[in-house]
DNA sequence: CTGCGGATGTTATAATGTTACAAATTCTGC
DNA sequence: GCAGAATTTGTAACATTATAACATCCGCAG
């Protein structure tokens, strides 16, 4: 498995896309679980970009190419993609975003561009072990973490430094 | 400035309150911002509890007090109140909490628990620093961090392991 | 008093997400 | 293949969260 694209930095997208799609094909049959059409067609639809994508803008392009839906037909199939590890939603832009570690047991942080929207998810390890411990020394436990942190992408820097 | 009681053991939740809205009016004067009776009075129902509480919420509070209140009303106390660092909202939970260290420029880390609802707000120094590092080894400006873990608090371990 | 700006009231509406139930499809055991 | 079970999808209505637009009020400077 290559190196991931940067999402700001000009990259051959379908590459991205066609990568995400094998791998989730890939982890539905290892775990037995039924990548149906239209489950498929919503992961394609949200790896369109690096930007988190609304479920109502899911909504909208399945509706203009002609599929019949409506709002549970795309929270399904994002609740579905979401339990297999395919996507993660940004809390902080109620909007999803395709995972870019499928089936990598990992906790994500998402570098989210104000400017140009794109979104960046890393895992690191340094990171989460600083999480896990804060979290421990309270006694808590830990079982999921969102952490989303917004700012300029280096490609949007010295551009627009305000809104 | 004493130490803050955990949100999920016994303590004169009185002590909480007091602290917060002394703090709040002290800051707002401070900064020459008017902490209206409305503004006032919702930055001490969200000091309610330690349990984020959602605009609705505050709202029905409000409405049930005689207050005619409408949702702008609160949304609008609840900005000047984010913007002045005296509460925080949590993107995971559509919920606003009272900030636990206004006025010390901190990036909160939320210790969200599932099963009674209180949230810790922490400070950790070696979680931002690992932040800001591994955002800064992308060339990446951090603006603002959401950081928030659910789990089980202390008190809720052992009882209902699950849901 | 008068005009100005911030704060609030009021109504309507937008955006996001869920419930409930019916119909269709797919799987399973035979 | 076929009956029945389980999963998936369709559909309509609804719930929750948040904002837009505009009128009004209030404190204050001139
Ligand atoms: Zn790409
Ligand atoms: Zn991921
Ligand atoms: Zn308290
Ligand atoms: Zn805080």
């Amino acid at each position: 498995m290559s190196a991931r694209a940067l999402p700001y930095r000009p990259h051959n997208h379908d590459d991205c896309v066609s990568q995400a799609l094998a791998e989730a094909r890939a982890i539905c049959q290892e775990q037995h679980a039924r990548l149906t059409p239209t489950r498929e067609r919503v992961l394609e639809l949200i790896w369109e970009s690096h930007k988190p994508l609304g479920a109502y803008d899911v909504l909208a392009k399945l509706a203009s190419e002609g599929h019949s839906a409506a709002p549970p037909t795309v929270y399904r199939a994002l609740d579905f993609l979401q339990q297999y590890g395919l996507v993660h939603r940004i809390a902080s832009l109620n909007a999803f975003i395709g995972c870019a570690h499928a089936g990598e047991h990992h906790t994500g942080m998402f570098l989210i561009c104000r400017s140009c929207g794109n979104a960046l998810e890393l895992t690191d390890t340094t990171v989460s072990k600083a999480i896990h411990e804060a979290a421990g020394a309270e006694a808590f436990v830990t079982e999921a973490i969102t952490l989303e942190i917004a700012g300029l992408c280096p490609s949007c820097q010295g551009e627009q430094p305000n809104g």
